[in-house]
DNA sequence: TTAATAATGATAAATTATTCACAAACAAAT
DNA sequence: ATTTGTTTGTGAATAATTTATCATTATTAA
């Protein structure tokens, strides 16, 4: 259904366009040419046509893009149909900010519930089951691939048991080196991390001219 | 200092090395070489030995690279020397979750200051003051130049007015869409997008084979 | 209905990133 | 000291990605 084999690099480019598109549409606009998309994103025109066309003809030649249209297949190619079943792994502070911020039902699958080694943590936390570590083997859902992974002891010894369990995909809120066999998908969201790259990035803005 | 001209491929893999090699120093290994390193971070040895050749000649022929040696350069050019001086906007569930988590000291920098709309939230929080977001412009540390964004109100009204206070660097863990103009980089950290990639890149794993 | 305008989508060119392959350099062993 | 084995660092080759160019097609106005 997704099937092509669409680059990496564009990948990551679609959740942004995603975003863009639906604070368009909150501003009223109905249509838009690759061209405005572009002053709004960051990013060339023929980039943003070419990663669209890996989706289809989405366009129209002389008319631009539906906004609708768009996000209609966004929505669909980026999960929604998928009706993910995501558990979280950790319901400290992050955990639980993330816990509260559940605004991705409906876009990208839900999370079914939760699970801590604190009892303190247990129960129903934003509306969500957290249960013991212990149950973890009991209580994932059938069918469950994502996880993500917001504990901060025992980490790696976690991922292999979820890995065990079937979790395919784990987003990795951590701040420690984890190592997944092949077939296992890591995306890692680190603040150190992202403040390194920039340090770097404006560090060569700033000396170079 | 940084100088060359470093590729941003590579750029997104040193905060990778430098939590691996970390990790490889506490248990104990002194030195490594790129195909064993390779096996740890699942990146080609050819592609590390380049990656690190940016940095200088760091290993030695038939022998390999000292770890202590790569995490002292690596923690040199990724901030540590720079001391950078970061604030955080915004202190709810998330923005309280990085200031807990204010590990990165001596790493890249430190959290100086928090700011806040809601009174509730001000005081000093995990050692940090937070203040009031109408102070910002008075508060705003000298020489500041990258803010983390945890906010979810009047998202893209702040973001200019950090621009306007001298802010080039953001790391963005809002959900909306932000334009920042040209010379101002954006680093979005942002679950939904990750588990959209996600579900997009475990789908044509399954689908494939 | 036809011509003019405009923006897409596809192909070609340019750029960037990765991998290959090997000479040079170091360590260890003899 | 010399040889052998090993691994780095880097030019050259390949692959991937981005950008430029342009033919095509839809829309709009005459």
């Amino acid at each position: 259904m997704t099937g092509k084999n669409v680059p990496k690099a564009t990948l990551q480019r679609y959740p942004v366009y995603l975003k863009a598109l639906r604070k368009l549409k909150r501003s009223g606009v109905e249509r838009i040419m690759s061209k405005e998309l572009s002053s709004v994103v960051n990013i060339e025109p023929t980039t943003i046509r070419r990663d669209f066309s890996f989706l289809g003809s989405l366009g129209k030649q002389g008319f631009g893009y539906e906004i609708d249209r768009l996000i209609e297949i966004f929505n669909a190619q980026l999960g929604m149909d998928f009706e993910e079943k995501i558990i979280l792994v950790g319901a400290g502070n992050m955990g639980r900010a993330l816990m509260k911020y559940n605004k991705w039902d409906y876009v990208v699958g839900e999370i079914v519930c939760a699970f801590d080694i604190n009892p303190d943590r247990q129960g129903v936390r934003f509306g969500i089951p957290v249960y013991d570590m212990d149950e973890l083997e009991e209580r994932i859902p059938s069918g469950c691939r994502i996880a993500i992974l917001a504990i901060s002891t025992n980490i790696q010894a976690t991922v292999d048991r979820l890995v065990h369990c079937g979790i395919v995909g784990l987003v990795d809120f951590t701040h420690e080196h984890i190592q997944v066999q092949k077939g296992v998908v890591l995306k890692t969201v680190d603040v150190v991390s992202s403040i390194q790259e920039l340090v770097f990035e404006t560090n060569s803005l700033t000396t170079k001219q």
